[in-house]
DNA sequence: CTGAAAGCGCTAACAC
DNA sequence: GTGTTAGCGCTTTCAG
């Protein structure tokens, strides 16, 4: 008989309206902080609010807006638990907060079947904006999302063909830049390890290396290139075959992280760490504390995430002008492991 | 005169039922595949969607729908950029996908105003369920998520009092274990480097840490323990000035993986890393590169994810039992830094 | 098996 | 300033 019952369930505006003693209008215009509501009347609306614990349905409201706005972006990512998506996603995230967007985050595993299911899904629930990663060079969804007037951004691949807006690191750029590090420290013999070449990443890295090679009249020596290699066990595998060739290469491009740990495990377990030099594409975590610290190419994924928020909301705020496709340049970073001279490593003979 | 227009816009359900030539009801029923529809009834209403491109549209189905869900989970963690909360994410996103429901995933920084702030978004978009990280030991919101019957369950860190469904790492019997093995190694003045008091996680591994040393009868030494540190460069200078003591710690306890880093770097400047041991909090990628390995207590985020999942989505299913708190075991794991033995390091006197 | 009508919680449009 | 009415796209209810 003393404490006021707590309010039960949910409440809704025409609970708040009758206990404001006002309509639901009123109550939705305070609520939405629109103008034309007395000072007086809004304080009654705010107490009915307070002492009925009311939110607003946002997704009631979105059905009836005039925009049809559900203040809602699509993110989708290689996975959410990889470090460079993670960045991605935060960098999108507050961008996003900041105008009460939320964000759908999902992860396709690099995979053409579960990229288009989880488009669909986020197009059925009425998103804003997409920002998307591929794994495909020429999305099949595409038209789907022009129908239905709904902006995207590509993260990190770029499709072919399509004139879209994207965000992506200078892939190509980037790989020649490691690869002609390896060359200006002597090298001439460089493995190449690179993920699925059909995932336009892996292509224009290997591209990157290639045209290092080439500016240095290096001849390509296919038997040193291993690609298809899709994670960290795959890429160790691979570089131990390598190192026991009889003419092994004297230095390693690794063209992606997971692979970089793995080529990292190959060389510490064949004792080769401070023989052997090696580049890796994307930065690591604890890169510098290993011994020797590793040389990467470090990729920035907070300004990707910028960009691509931004493009996607000025999409959302009208802009109409031609799809652009931004690069975010690459950094070398030496730390070591890129430094080591060419030497001879095993019993090739000559 | 060939190719039939694309459809254009979106297209509604009663779009599709004109064409189909049937009413809305029968649409709903195809769509969802409920029963009472003859298949050439059906053919026509999915020929008709293929047509026009049709998706539905969730958000307006979960308005009127009678359990009201949304297929929809919010979750709320320090920061979507941290690996740890990477794999919780995934692993919740995984089996939410498997039932359809779409994941809205925020960060709050350990931060009481933005936590609060998130969790009141997340209730606006009437997610079905929550998955929360606090940074507060009494969450003042708990009172309108249980008002509004949204099923919740804490993961990472338990809140006090409120009798809630957590799921946990051990962390103060890990934190005594990470102690202990320092201990066992001979160790008897240890440092403590920890976060921020106020969190429960770092407050029950600095009780596991002061458990392990009454076990052992070591008294504490106030001044060789060092919280509050919120990043790597505070872990860093915290144990660069433990190192300057006239009788400086031989081990280091470090109680959260960002510190863990910073006390990496503080033992590489010093040129102590062969010297003093030091076990951290959180394994760390590539912590089994670093020479010597880095010695940690390794928590299981996909099992706490796995079973924060399973948690929500029993109670989503009409499980009414007591809440549990989970405690995930940590494991030790050996790598190199916690096996090394006290030795005086500076000219301490006696 | 099918469909017409009502209504979910909100905002738009238009009265007062 | 304020309230009433209609209706967003769907699912429920219920009558055929």
């Amino acid at each position: 008989m003393s404490t006021p019952t707590p309010p039960r369930g949910r409440a809704t505006m025409k609970d708040v309206a009758a206990l404001a003693g006002a309509g639901v209008k009123t109550v939705s215009r305070v609520i939405n902080n629109e103008p034309n509501v007395t000072p007086a009347m809004a304080k009654r609306v705010w107490d009915a609010v307070r002492e009925l614990d009311y939110q607003v349905d946002l997704q009631a409201g979105s059905l009836r807006r005039a925009d049809g706005r559900t203040r809602t972006l699509g993110l989708l990512v290689g996975s959410v638990d990889n470090p460079f998506a993670g960045v991605i996603h935060r960098t999108v995230e507050d961008a996003a907060a900041e105008k009460g967007v939320a964000v759908f985050a999902a992860s396709m595993d690099d995979d053409a079947r579960r990229e288009s299911d989880a488009v669909r899904t986020l197009l059925q629930r009425r998103v804003d904006g997409l920002i998307l990663t591929t794994a495909v060079r020429r999305p099949e969804y595409l038209g789907t999302i022009r129908d239905r007037g709904v902006p995207v951004v590509y993260v990190d691949r770029e499709p072919e063909g399509a004139d879209l807006d994207t965000v992506a690191s200078s892939n190509r750029a980037g790989a020649e830049a490691g690869t002609a590090h390896l060359i200006a420290h002597g090298h001439r013999r460089i493995a190449l390890l690179a993920d699925r070449l059909d995932l336009i990443t892996a292509h224009q890295r290997h591209s990157g290396y290639l045209d290092a090679l080439a500016a240095a009249g290096i001849p390509v020596s296919e038997e040193i290139i291993i690609t298809e290699l899709t994670d960290a066990e795959a890429g160790a595998k691979a570089l131990s075959s390598l190192l026991a060739l009889d003419d092994p290469p004297t230095a390693v491009f690794s063209a992606q992280n997971l692979i970089t740990i793995g080529a990292l495990h190959a060389l510490r377990d064949a004792q080769l760490s401070h023989s052997v030099a090696l580049v890796g594409f994307d930065d690591l975590p604890l890169a510098d504390l290993v011994e020797p610290g590793v040389t990467v190419i470090a990729q920035d994924p907070q300004r990707i995430g910028v960009l691509a928020a931004e493009r996607i909301f000025a999409r959302l705020e009208g802009d109409h002008s031609a799809p652009v496709r931004m690069h975010v340049p690459t950094t070398l970073i030496p730390r070591g492991t890129g430094e080591i001279a060419p030497r001879r490593v095993s019993g090739g003979i000559r």
